[in-house]
DNA sequence: GAGCACTGC
């Protein structure tokens, strides 16, 4: 059993105003509201309420203004609503908001609209992928997520239509809002008169602030009283958050499942009521955890009938995962065991204990071997407070760490590494060109990536074709590419349809592999899954087999019940024809026509090996265990239980993806005749390997 | 014969 000490709770972060140039503004805490009150009456107890005048002060007068806000501030809904009433939108101009995720701007969105009493849609609107509520002429106040509108940037590069533009959740930095603020602070350049407010959380307040902080002079069209100050203001506003009160163990624990659920128990034991939010770092843990728990309920029946325990984390069908916040018999206590999702994707309300692992899955990148992988890594202490603050929504809280204080100040980094900085970069590097940024080595970015990294995806770029010698995009191929919305390699696999004759078929499959998964998550249903799968299984491959699918689901007339009798997940089905007529609209636009191959299934295997020829697969001559080594770099790998070729073992294949466990496993797999790859990509492959390929 | 943190265009 773990034991806990107590050594104060933590404090609210604070700011000093060392720095010159940077302002502080701090005020009382404000009450939290009972009752029924108006709209109105709720705005103003909003802790940012009483900064309304600072905050238009600063942003008239600073390029940028930084705002530390902790949740519970208001920070998202009133702010633009500040700036509209001071005139920010008047003249035609918009006020831009961007969330890093599309439910967060559903959300905020309808309640902006409602707190102003306007139609969602008209003065206050949204665009997130698939979804423009917005209206050309009337909208004013705008919120979108950040991808969106690094995607409008490719049709206006200085944003001209927006006179503020917010960047909420700025200290998640994800690689649209990294990419999306170094793009910002160049548009400033150009813009004077656009004002940015980065919204983040304390502690990257002043790398954020230094980051905008540029002594280069503006190209400035007025004199200079119009020109605002370069130098970012910094302002704080505090939180409506409660108190939670923070435990570490004395000594750091070996098994963190066991110790989480021995902790729970003695919660349980010795705690007033109140539900408990586990965080742990993927399905396995998760699954272990519940199962222990409900074990120890069997054995230990007085302590623990009261526990209802669920799982939650995004491979869970999404009545599964509603479970979480349906109501539980009175007298019972909560349990929710769950991924990073609760962290910032999910809020449980009603949660009064958290207990931390201090891990989850991260993924990293190398970029000499060209594989991401996902590992379970340490948690920085902006995760852990975030964590904690999950107790503490509806009342005063607790929080168990299962590290140790020490460990929590000592070696516990202060944040994560940002995105950028553990992902390929090819999408990323391609969009960056398509918006004229040249020397993507020199570009200036929140945290640079590794010029590793950046070479290799410039490396992947050029041999697919869509940069040339000079790394400038290829014309139409490389502004083709750059158009749609996926992975380079995918996108090119389309490009290479219209030639093919199989636009059609191959949209189709693009559209499925940029989802999860089109099978329904099964447990304890493996052989039934295995069986269902087999009716579509095509000798081709993976690839042919989800052609496969589409027709079946097409054919059923869309039906969820044809779905669920073939292990389909409906819910994937309907984003798949989604992202199809989104793909079709774009492939229309960039002059690729729509055309069927019928049952030409070389075409389509032609046409996946143009976008992925770098991942070929030859089979190891005297292999038993169905062993493959890439041609690019003869590195081992296997065909993944999962693939229809499983067992089947072709000579030559083609993989997707690679997932790496005790193994390098091939996800979705295609066979192909190797004298392709040469017709596809001949300097790639008469460089790198002159004689391992038939001619 | 095995495994999928989480977003997003």
């Amino acid at each position: 059993m773990a034991q806990f000490w107590k050594p104060g709770t933590e404090r609210p972060p604070l700011l000093d105003d060392e720095d010159g140039g940077i302002l502080l503004y701090s005020a009382s805490s404000s009450s939290s509201g009972y009752g029924y009150v108006s709209i109105e009456k709720q705005r103003q107890r909003l802790p940012v309420f009483k900064y309304r005048t600072a905050i238009l002060y600063l942003v008239e007068t600073h390029a940028t203004t930084i705002v530390v806000g902790e949740t519970g501030s208001g920070k998202t809904t009133q702010i633009p609503q500040f700036l509209k009433e001071a005139g920010w939108a008047d003249g035609g101009r918009v006020i831009a908001c961007t969330q890093p995720r599309r439910l967060a701007v559903q959300a905020v969105a309808s309640r902006v609209a409602e707190e102003m009493g306007v139609k969602l849609g008209e003065e206050v609107g949204y665009t997130i992928r698939f979804e423009d509520l917005t209206d050309r002429d009337s909208t004013r106040i705008k919120f979108l997520t950040d991808g969106v509108l690094l995607r409008e940037m490719m049709e206006d590069p200085l944003l001209t239509k927006y006179s503020v533009i917010m960047v909420d959740e700025a200290h998640e930095r994800s690689i649209s809002t990294d990419v999306l603020l170094g793009l910002l602070k160049k548009i400033q350049r150009r813009r004077p008169e656009l004002r940015l407010i980065i919204s983040s959380a304390t502690i990257e307040a002043k790398s954020m602030a230094a980051f905008f902080h540029t002594s280069k002079k503006r190209r400035g069209l007025g004199g200079e009283d119009c020109v605002p100050k370069t130098e970012p203001a910094i302002l704080s506003v505090e939180g409506r958050g409660f108190n939670v009160q923070i435990f570490y163990v004395e000594e750091p624990v070996s098994d963190y499942i066991q110790a989480a659920v021995s902790t729970v128990m003695s919660i349980h034991d010795q705690e007033p009521m109140g539900d408990i939010l586990v965080f742990l770092t993927g399905q396995d843990d998760i699954d272990a955890a519940v199962r222990l728990l409900t074990e120890e309920a069997q054995s230990n029946r007085k302590s623990s009938s009261g526990l209802v325990v669920l799982p939650l984390y995004s491979g869970l069908s999404r009545a599964d995962q509603d479970l979480v916040f349906s109501p539980i018999p009175r007298g019972k206590r909560k349990v929710v065991i769950a991924t990073n999702i609760a962290e910032t994707s999910l809020t449980l309300e009603g949660v009064s204990y958290v207990v931390d692992s201090g891990f989850s899955k991260q993924r990293f990148y190398n970029p000499i071997s060209d594989i991401e992988n996902l590992v379970v890594a340490p948690i920085s202490k902006a995760s852990a407070r975030q964590r904690a603050g999950r107790a503490g929504r509806v009342r005063p809280g607790k929080c168990y760490r299962l590290y140790s204080e020490e460990y929590f100040v000592k070696e516990m980094s202060a944040e994560g590494i940002p995105e950028m900085q553990r992902s390929n970069l090819v999408s990323c590097v391609i969009q960056l060109k398509a918006l004229g940024i040249d020397n993507i080595l020199g570009f200036d970015w929140p945290a640079s990536p590794s010029p590793e990294a950046m070479i290799r995806a410039l490396e992947v770029l050029y041999s697919l074709g869509v940069l040339d010698d000079d790394a400038k995009l290829t014309s139409p191929a490389g502004f083709q590419v750059a158009e749609i919305p996926l992975d380079p390699m995918v996108s090119k696999m389309i490009l290479a349809s219209n030639q093919l004759g199989c636009s059609e078929e191959i949209i189709t499959i693009a559209a499925i592999l940029s989802i999860q998964s089109i099978w329904v998550s099964v447990r304890g249903q493996q052989k039934d899954l295995d069986e269902a799968k087999l009716r579509f299984a095509a000798a081709e491959g993976d690839h042919v087999t989800f052609l496969n699918v589409y027709k079946g689901f097409l054919q059923s007339g869309k039906s969820p019940k044809w779905c669920n009798k073939n292990f389909v997940n409906y819910q994937a089905m309907r984003k798949v024809l989604e992202i199809r007529e989104q793909l079709k609209r774009i492939a229309q636009r960039i002059g690729i026509v729509l055309k069927s191959c019928e049952s030409d299934m070389q075409a389509v295997r032609k046409a996946v090996t143009a976008g992925f020829f770098a991942n070929a697969c030859n089979l190891e001559a005297f292999s038993h265990n169905g062993m493959y080594k890439t041609i690019r770099s003869t590195q081992e790998v296997y065909i993944h239980p999962s693939s229809v070729l499983f067992r089947v073992n072709p000579k030559w294949v083609i993989y997707h993806s690679l997932v790496s466990t005790d193994r390098q496993y091939m996800r979705n797999v295609i066979s192909i005749d190797p004298s392709w790859l040469i017709e596809a990509a001949p300097h790639f492959y008469q460089h790198h390997q002159p004689n391992s390929i038939p001619h």
